[in-house]
DNA sequence: CTTTTTGCAAATGATTTGCATTAAC
DNA sequence: GTTAATGCAAATCATTTGCAAAAAG
C-alpha cells in the first residue's frame, strides 16, 4: 500500500521536508477522503498524538499549495481535503446530510471542464458541485411525503 | 426601476412579512450583486442606520432560504449573495483579486446544468466555478513574468 | 550551521444563539 | 391580539498569527 516511505518521496518530490506531522496528514487524507480538518486532527492523533492541532492546518495548508492534497469547501460547509489531484473530477454534496461523494463529470464525457477564455478572464479550473439528495436521504424523504 | 413596492410584493409573494431591514437588503443586493454581508451591512446603514446587524443576517438568511436571493459562497471566501436567481448561471472568480463575474456557461449550450442521477443521488442543481485570473490580474502577470 | 517547521497560546472574524421588545398582519 | 421579526449582547467555532524551541537538510 502507501505507506510512509512512499509520501516520504512525495515530499521530497516537491522540495518539501519530511516531517512527522505531513507524514501523518497524508496518510489520514489518504486513507479517508473528503475528511475535515477535526477530523483529520483525531485521524492523525490517533497514531501521532505529539502532532499539534497548528502542525495539521499548517501541513494541509503546505501540501494543498504543493499541490498533494486537494482543499474542497462546498458551501456552507467548513475546509475538507482529498488526495486525488489534478484529475478533475468533481463532487456531488448531499442537502441533508452533507456526504460527498466523487464523480468523473456525471453529464457526458467532461464537457465543463474544458478551460476556456471569456470575459477576459483567464481560467484554469472548472470546479462543479452537484447538490441533491443523497440515496440514504431520498429514501427518508420518501417516507415523510407518503406520511 | 425596481423600486420598494416592488419588494413588498416579491415578500409578500413568498408569504414573508414586509420589514424595513429585508427591503433594505433586497436594495442592497440588487443594487451590488457578489457582495458580502459585511458590505451589504454597510449599504443598507447608508440609507437605513437603524437595521441591525443582526437583521441584516436573519433577512439574508430567510431571503436566501425563500430563493429571493442567491448565497454563493466561493471556496476560502466568506458567503456573498446575488439577486439573479434560478436562471442557473455560474461564476468566474479570480485567484488573485476574487473578484467575481457572472457567466451563462461558459462552454457550449448548458451542458453541465442539466440535472441527472448518479450514484443514487437525486441531483436538483450543478453548480460551475471558474477559477483563474481577471482580465486585469492577467495582464499584472504578464508583466511580471516580462521582468 | 542555517532555515524551515513545530508547538503552544492568544487573537481574529464571520456567523449563530438567546431573549425581551417591537412591529406586522 | 397573535405571531413573527427585530435589536442588542454574548457565545461559538474554524482558522490565523506570533514567537521561542526543536528538527530537517
Amino acid at each position: 500500500m502507501d505507506d510512509g516511505e512512499d509520501f516520504g518521496q512525495m515530499l521530497r518530490g516537491a522540495a518539501l521536508r519530511v516531517t512527522r506531522p505531513r507524514l501523518a496528514v497524508l496518510d489520514a487524507v489518504n486513507a479517508h477522503p473528503h475528511l475535515d480538518t477535526e477530523s483529520i486532527i483525531v485521524a492523525v492523533h490517533e497514531f501521532s498524538p505529539e502532532v499539534s492541532r497548528q502542525a495539521v492546518y499548517n501541513s494541509l495548508h503546505t501540501l494543498a499549495d504543493a499541490g498533494l492534497v486537494r482543499r474542497i469547501q462546498p458551501a456552507g460547509s467548513v475546509a475538507r481535503y482529498e488526495s486525488r489531484t489534478g484529475d478533475n473530477h468533481h463532487h456531488m454534496v448531499c442537502r441533508s446530510c452533507a456526504v460527498i461523494t466523487d464523480v468523473d463529470c456525471a453529464v457526458g464525457e467532461a464537457p465543463c471542464l474544458t478551460a476556456s477564455d471569456d470575459n477576459g478572464f483567464t481560467i484554469d479550473e472548472a470546479e462543479v458541485t452537484y447538490w441533491g439528495l443523497c440515496p440514504a436521504c431520498s429514501a427518508v424523504e420518501v417516507v415523510q411525503n407518503a406520511r
